[in-house]
DNA sequence: TCTGGGGTCCTAGGACCC
DNA sequence: TCTGGGGTCCTAGGACCC
């Protein structure tokens, strides 16, 4: 049999500002989304004073002074430094090991002949100590099981740790795990099964797959068989190729100038362009979409995409091709709330097939972007831009974030400081 | 006034082919 | 007069995840 642990960060984005702000520890905090928009992640504290997920800043302010509630606008490239450090101690106590998301990972424990209490807490105390980051772990045969491990590990606050191992033991737990809380099913798989009358896992572990293999597919099948022991979700420790890489924005408050527009769009592919390199990847396609707010009667979604003849990862095509979608799709009748651009067809950047009667010099523009991102490696991130995205520091479809903490361990003037 | 961003996978349906 | 059926590929949209 299979043992799969899921090691994941309690309140990630919370506890990275703890880490640099002991100030916060005991006091309920959130971190929120760009343009300071929704509540993205929520301390201990922040949960027990009833703040749900994903609501919206604004109708939770009047908590501030009542709580001494502590608020935080996104830092990404904080919480993205810490991940990594997590991710590297974690590897060094399995070689099976698949990255979940930003502050989770699958390790392979299986015919490990481990005390598994044992290593966990070690595992535990090990990331504590080199990150003063918090974890919970959840083991059990399958991922999906592990998954709902983590959870009941993460309300058993004294270890953090739960282990399922006999199967009797299994079904106590799994008759106490509401439906909707199980890896894979979300609000409309969930309203589905509750009015078949299923409504924890351990009556959906036991309800026959063709029942609902119908109305919710594949997915229902696996996680059925998962929940019953059998493994339909392998690690995947391999990292998947990347199949569309995207870059989008909500802008702060409603933007109707073309030109500005335009600025947005121009820095969104220059972005796309960064992360094409850095994963050693040209694009085939570049679309770009504008919409309206979509709080509205009619909301507006417009996008036009643009085929390259060879595939492309320089800004300065990138930029070109968005520009004219924006040309062809911008309308001034409309308010836009929101910009970006994908970039799809995506391909090895060694592997690109070159085309007969394509003029440009693609050697000489691959050292152009070689020596661009080099400098921005070196000197920091938009030392060196495309005149198009330079714009003024003030823009309206400019992120808001006044609450950023500092970026403490990816700027060498901003770490902290100790007296 | 103020409601995120970046992904993946699956499925149904259309177009096309023989 | 009689006008099939199965396969593949692509795309848009839905659902879900963190």
């Amino acid at each position: 049999m299979k043992t799969f642990a899921l090691v994941d960060c309690n309140n990630f984005y919370v506890s990275c500002e703890r880490v640099f702000n002991p100030k916060i520890r005991k006091k309920p905090v959130v971190v929120l989304s760009n343009n300071d928009g929704c509540v993205v992640a929520r301390s201990q504290e922040a949960k027990q004073i009833g703040i749900p997920m994903g609501i919206p800043f604004f109708k939770i302010k009047h908590l501030i002074p009542e709580y001494d509630l502590k608020a935080f606008s996104s830092n990404y490239a904080l919480y993205a430094d810490m991940s990594k450090r997590v991710m590297k101690i974690l590897s060094s106590f399995s070689p099976e090991m698949e990255i979940y998301s930003i502050d989770e990972a699958f390790l392979d424990f299986s015919n490990s002949g481990f005390d598994l209490e044992k290593y966990s807490q070690k595992i535990k105390s090990t990331v504590f100590q080199y990150t003063g980051l918090p974890v919970s772990i959840g083991i059990a045969p399958t991922k999906t099981l592990a998954k709902i491990a983590g959870l009941i590990a993460k309300k058993n606050q004294t270890s953090g740790i739960f282990i399922f191992n006999k199967a009797e033991k299994n079904d106590a737990h799994l008759k106490n795990f509401p439906v909707e809380n199980i890896w894979g099913v979300g609000k409309k798989s969930a309203f589905y099964l509750k009015a078949k009358g299923i409504y924890t896992a351990l009556q959906l572990k036991n309800t026959p797959t063709y029942i609902l293999k119908s109305k919710m597919g594949i997915h229902c099948e696996k996680m059925i068989s998962e929940l019953n022991s059998i493994v339909s979700y392998p690690l995947e420790s391999q990292p998947l190729n990347t199949k569309q890489i995207r870059s989008s924005r909500t802008f702060p408050g409603p933007v109707k100038d073309k030109e500005m527009i335009k600025e947005a769009v121009a820095l969104y592919a220059s972005t796309g362009g960064q992360k094409l390199r850095n994963q050693k990847l040209k694009a085939g396609c570049i679309t770009v979409f504008l919409k309206s707010g979509k709080y509205l009667n009619n909301p507006v979604f417009d996008s036009e995409t643009i085929i390259f003849k060879t595939p492309e990862n320089n800004t300065g095509s990138l930029i070109t091709a968005a520009l004219k979608c924006v040309e062809l799709i911008f309308n001034q009748a409309i308010s836009y709330k929101k910009a970006g651009i994908l970039l799809g067809d995506l391909c090895s950047e060694t592997k690109v097939q070159s085309v007969f009667f394509d003029k440009k010099d693609h050697i000489v523009s691959d050292k152009l972007m070689k020596t661009f991102d080099k400098i921005n490696d070196k000197f920091g991130n938009h030392v060196i831009g495309f005149g198009s995205c330079a714009v003024k520091k003030e823009a309206p479809w400019k992120v808001r974030c006044e609450k950023k903490s500092p970026s403490y361990t990816t700027d060498w003037n901003q770490i902290p400081r100790v007296k």
